[in-house]
DNA sequence: CTAGAATTAAAACGAACGTTTGAATTATAT
DNA sequence: ATATAATTCAAACGTTCGTTTTAATTCTAG
């Protein structure tokens, strides 16, 4: 054969690990999964995996890398776009919050096969307890939380940044859950709605993104220990401008 | 010996394969821990996990359920109390979050030794893959989730069902991160505030109900579907009456 | 066409896994 | 004290794990 059917052969060895690692991943955890079920699903020889990807460890650390880079550059992107718009005053939290967490859905939606996959595993993979995991998803967002926390900081300029960080970790909570599957969710309601998958979807954003900006513009909390009595709660400072 | 010796040294053993595997799982997972460091770490003989137990799966519902129990019964207690001094009208939203997180977190605080080991645990295992552990939630945890829906329902009659249900869902999310540990807290920020464990702890219940509430009563999501322009976001009707 | 590199294939490696066995030990009760 | 039950113990069971090895096969390039 010719020089493009190899170099597809080749693509098609290592994406059909990386799929069906992906999908397998997602459905029974990183130690859950066996080197040889992923090969099995892929349809290739067992020594394949470990020939492409040099272990376990580093084939998981590509599965997430495949995605999450196209991920988190479309992140910052929109990011740069957004403050060149602004024209150096600070972004609305809504239009900070629909970059990060929009991007995510938005992206993870256009690809159809590995999107709604990968989404799921990524919600996972947050409370993935494997300390290379952590170390990886670590590295791998460094620039990506700091750019925006920064950005949010700006723009809640009377907020404490201690409530924006905690803040910020409560909505990555939130939103992790929401594509983490609708297993968590069956386990909260016989869900018989009458909506199907497909509008599930397509309603999640605006669903998120509605809690998520109640949630990050709602009144400070009151610390017991300080001044002032445990006033009702109504008469708290609203946290967003 | 005695026959108190006795029964305290069988509930020694059984206690403390409990205990080392609540810390164990809570550290490395369900999959990532093997009954032999569980043993090892409690001073028991391998053979006795499997006696006392029968199998790891068994004691992984045991570790679970040592805690839930006291917990969900205390929010069955408190929403009953609740609706009791209610007198027939239904209740504030805060008071429903509050008798379901608020106990959780301060059951969690009371036990001072496994507390936050097992709410770590506890926020893990909502993402656990395995399917014996979502079926042993799923039941475990219907009856509470039932009745706290209805008392939503109720709280909350303007509001959609299926929106109640969904930002229940994120309530869930957003806690189960919140208390799954502060490595993805780290994650997020490098976390130099001046604050040590301690305050942390004590000023994480009235954040995290902060931003619950402000979560579950923010406006109403505007599907594209829906009739209507895509009109501004203030001009949303509040989800809380 | 052919040498050499890249990839695939079957088989095996040692280690770790959950679980079981059967004897030894300890507690209980008459 | 002694029979009976409950618990602990060391050892081993068969299986599965990630990884490696070595040979066969396929592709690339001159």
């Amino acid at each position: 054969m010719n020089k493009q059917t190899n170099e597809q052969s080749l693509k098609d060895t290592r994406e059909r690990i990386l799929d069906a690692a992906e999908h397998l991943f997602m459905q029974y955890g990183y130690d859950g999964t066996s080197m040889r079920v992923v090969t099995n699903e892929a349809g290739v020889n067992l020594a394949a995996a470990n020939y492409h990807f040099g272990s376990k460890e580093s084939l998981m650390q590509a599965v997430l890398r495949r995605r999450l880079e196209v991920i988190n550059q479309e992140r910052l992107r929109l990011l740069d776009e957004a403050e060149a718009n602004a024209g150096g005053k600070p972004l609305k939290p809504s239009v900070i919050i629909d970059c990060y967490f929009g991007t995510l859905l938005r992206i993870a939606a256009d690809q159809k096969a590995g999107g709604e996959t990968f989404l799921r595993l990524l919600g996972r993979t947050f409370t993935e307890p494997s300390d290379f995991i952590r170390a990886f998803m670590s590295t791998e967002y460094a620039d990506v939380l700091e750019r925006y926390k920064q950005a949010l900081f700006r723009s809640l300029p009377d907020v404490p940044k201690a409530e924006i960080v905690w803040r910020f970790h409560f909505m990555l909570g939130a939103t992790s859950y929401a594509i983490a599957g609708t297993d968590a969710l069956h386990l909260v309601t016989d869900w018989q709605f009458d909506e199907g998958s497909a509008e599930q979807d397509k309603n999640l954003l605006p669903r998120l993104m509605s809690f998520l900006i109640g949630g990050l513009r709602a009144p400070l909390p009151q610390f017991e220990n300080e001044a002032g009595p445990t006033a009702d709660k109504s008469a708290n400072k609203d946290a967003a401008a």
